[in-house]
DNA sequence: ATGATTATATGCGAAATAGTATAAAAATAA
DNA sequence: TTATTTTTATACTATTTCGCATATAATCAT
């Protein structure tokens, strides 16, 4: 009595919302059709919609779904002693994630969900909050250096997130344009070099 | 004998760039229709067609123009001769135009581009180009403000051209997510402050 | 078995879309 | 005036798009 009801479905929810974030993640929302998404998703578009609501709803599903992942795997980073050495492993991660496949696709928020932001206030929404979030784990982990003696006293831990996020985006856009990852992983060394001396 | 020769044009072509331009800051590429265009510019889609070639000439060609404005005006205040000074100018200014309009738009190019960059690679090409091109004049910044004695030689002018324009692509995204003009100051003044310690 | 429930599959339809063919209009050249 | 050139305007077509209506299938509850 406590088993599903009625006809089981075909599809694993997780893996049909991941091969939907693929999609998304190299056409973007407006440049991806329901048909895409279908063939995708192995999934007959009223399925789709029945398991997802309709084409933005399923776009935020998988921006979330890509938040939720890598800011836990980032996050965990972070708690590594030294705060060079986190922020090194930080940004290399983040690359790891950038840098897949054959055609590096960058970061799926800031690469495609920007475009939408003014046609779609819900996703404006949404990348303020995954910005301000970041901000804020990221100056949690500058002010506990800080506070260890590991980061100079004269250094604002607020800037320093919104700096670290900074690198972040730009690292996310050029990875999308096309740029090397040894020329990559460069200029995140720098920037912890720069922010935390 | 010099002049035109067939039926004059009804409209100017900068203003109608200028128009479609504005169309695709806020819809995208993918977004926008040519309906779009075509009302934006006041001209019919053949008439577009004629002059600006398709869809995708067009929006290159409001990439091209957006930037060639942009950073004429920021290179010039890069000659300021203190560093500090000339790099607020530089962020104030283009925060001016990230955050233009009811609903600030950000920066056309990091936040339209991006999207469409793995469906078009002329338009990838195009991202890389303007960030390889963006580097270049900030480095070329920072060697002189070294030479001059300004920056610490301890300073790589590389990097800290990279984290400059790694700043600008930040403050372009978190315009077009919502965030207010004054914390987008003070990210910036940070950053100078940052970089140039 | 029979009915209830939920999912899938087929296919429809109305609207939007990109791009073009054709004809009319407005100018110049001879 | 007449021919030539170039732009504009109308209308068309073929395709794509989103979303849904309907019918069928698979499972559970009784």
């Amino acid at each position: 009595m406590n088993r599903a009801r009625g006809r089981p479905r075909k599809f694993d929810s997780n893996e049909a919302l991941g091969n939907a974030l693929m999609v998304f993640w190299s056409k973007g929302f407006s440049g991806t059709s329901l048909d895409d998404l279908a063939s995708a998703m192995e999934m007959k578009r009223p399925s789709i919609y029945n398991a997802f609501g309709d084409k933005q709803s399923l776009y935020r599903a998988a921006l979330d779904a890509f938040q939720s992942k890598l800011s836990g795997g980032l996050a965990a980073l972070l708690q590594e002693d030294d705060p060079k050495t986190a922020l090194r492993r930080f940004f290399n991660s983040a690359l790891d994630v950038y840098t897949t496949g054959e055609t590096p696709l960058g970061c799926f928020i800031f690469c495609t969900a920007p475009a939408e932001a003014i046609a779609h206030p819900d996703v404006r929404a949404d990348i303020l909050e995954i910005t301000t979030n970041t901000d804020k784990a990221l100056k949690r982990f500058y002010d506990s250096a800080q506070n260890a003696g590991q980061l100079p006293p004269a250094t604002d831990p607020m800037i320093a997130a919104q700096l670290t996020q900074a690198t972040l985006h730009s690292l996310a856009l050029r990875a999308r344009a096309g740029q090397s990852r040894p020329s990559l992983n460069k200029m995140a060394r720098g920037a912890v070099e720069m922010i935390c001396r």
